[in-house]
DNA sequence: CCCTTCAAAACTGTTGACACATTTTTGAGC
DNA sequence: GCTCAAAAATGTGTCAACAGTTTTGAAGGG
């Protein structure tokens, strides 16, 4: 019975504001809504099979959290990072994500800093746990403790990464780099060496953040805009 | 009611729901609106002489700041820091303001940091400019550069001090100290270190906000509960 | 006296229509 | 053909009413 309740889902009536928030979110994701896009009310009503109020509401949601950016009577529109931007988000998972560091390393126990190990090291070698994929940065941040940390990380800035993630495209020997660089950093953790594992964080994390600029040099929307007068 | 004409002497284009979200504001400023009591929709509504919409957008975006909580079909209450949410809240500011104090050791031109200097030594004598309090901690952020981490820690955060650093008061002594660690720290960015301004920074507000801690111990919304119950 | 039950009240979520701002198009004048 | 102002078109802001959910409070049993 349990079972069947945790299968479908949630037991409380999500609002439709929130369904909406999720599908749109989606469809940034999939890039039918580009960076630099309009964002209509109306339209994604009419799409959704719903009334303006709730997509209205998830816009506003989504402009909370950095995603379309507008302005009063300016239509909304997913927003497109330029190479400043894309520095200063990375500058600030530094920030963020090395505190988290010294505090997980000081927080953690035994037991679950092992466990993060077997997990990493599974996922290097190709058999992680076919559930969910591992994320070894948000393992790390949640470690921290501090929820309001993890909510900015996982919450705000996650999805905003997510998205030029998608754009940088996966490289194979980026990877081997990752997983050598993770692997120090848990090692110093391990060592309950806080400073350590900080200073490790954050130069792991800028030099990502040199990759994806490195990526992404310029002209981020020039794909977008052309889709956009398509559509129209 | 009558008297909201008065109050609207603004050529602005603002929209009604920015005037209601400033309006929502000043009342938790004031703690009419304590934390933990109710924000009701209709009630300020009718209050502001508005329709629900614009009050609903306001509360929508002071949750999204973290101001106020709220759930699917529950009444949305003024948040109320728990000792170890003011903890996580003061962690943030340290991985936070220490960041953006190195930053700032980087970037800040040698006029930029006398001019600080001199703004900080007249604040400190008493003489400061009639026009606008000096604040410290939001010039050093604001002198970082990060447009993100300068939004995350004047929008977001600063309400959110602002409310306890209020209920906290102002304490003499503790001004004292505070100039002398200000003073410190702006030495360490004349010097263009950078680690050791970061260092100075986190402990000065580690300490500040132990502070805060001492001052609000437990139990911070009993008199928020009272005032609730009298007002119905 | 306390607990449970159930219906009314209160509140939030949603809708469609209307008002206002912005953008685009149209057309007259040069 | 070009410039600029007025009007249509598009889109956001606001409102009042309706629908669904939670809370309240009183009646009824243990």
């Amino acid at each position: 019975m349990d079972l069947q309740e945790a299968a479908t889902g949630e037991r409380r009536p999500e609002t439709l504001g929130e369904g909406i928030f999720g599908r749109i979110l989606e469809l940034i994701y999939s890039t039918e809504l580009a960076p630099g896009m309009v964002v209509n009310e109306s339209v994604l009503a009419t799409r959704f099979g719903v009334s303006r109020g709730p997509v209205r509401e998830a816009i506003r949601r989504l402009q909370g959290i950095q995603l379309v950016s507008r302005e009063p009577f300016l239509r909304a529109r997913v927003v497109s990072l330029s190479a400043q931007a894309i520095l200063e988000l990375f500058q600030m998972r530094e920030a963020l994500e090395g505190y988290a560091c010294r505090l997980a390393a000081q927080r953690m126990s035994e037991a679950e800093i092992d466990a993060l190990i077997a997990d990493l090291e599974a996922a290097h070698s190709g058999r992680q746990p076919e559930g969910a994929r591992f994320d070894f940065h948000e393992r790390v941040v949640r470690a921290s403790g501090n929820s309001r940390i993890i909510d900015s990380l996982c919450g705000d800035l996650y999805h905003l990464l997510r998205i030029y993630r998608r754009i940088s495209g996966a490289v194979p020997e980026r990877k081997e780099l990752a997983f050598t660089e993770h692997w120090q950093i848990l090692r110093a953790i391990k060592m309950r060496d806080g400073a350590l594992a900080e200073s490790l964080m954050r130069s792991h994390v800028e030099r990502a953040g040199r990759h994806v600029l490195a990526q992404v040099p310029e002209t981020p929307s020039i794909a977008a805009a052309e889709a956009e007068k398509r559509a129209s």
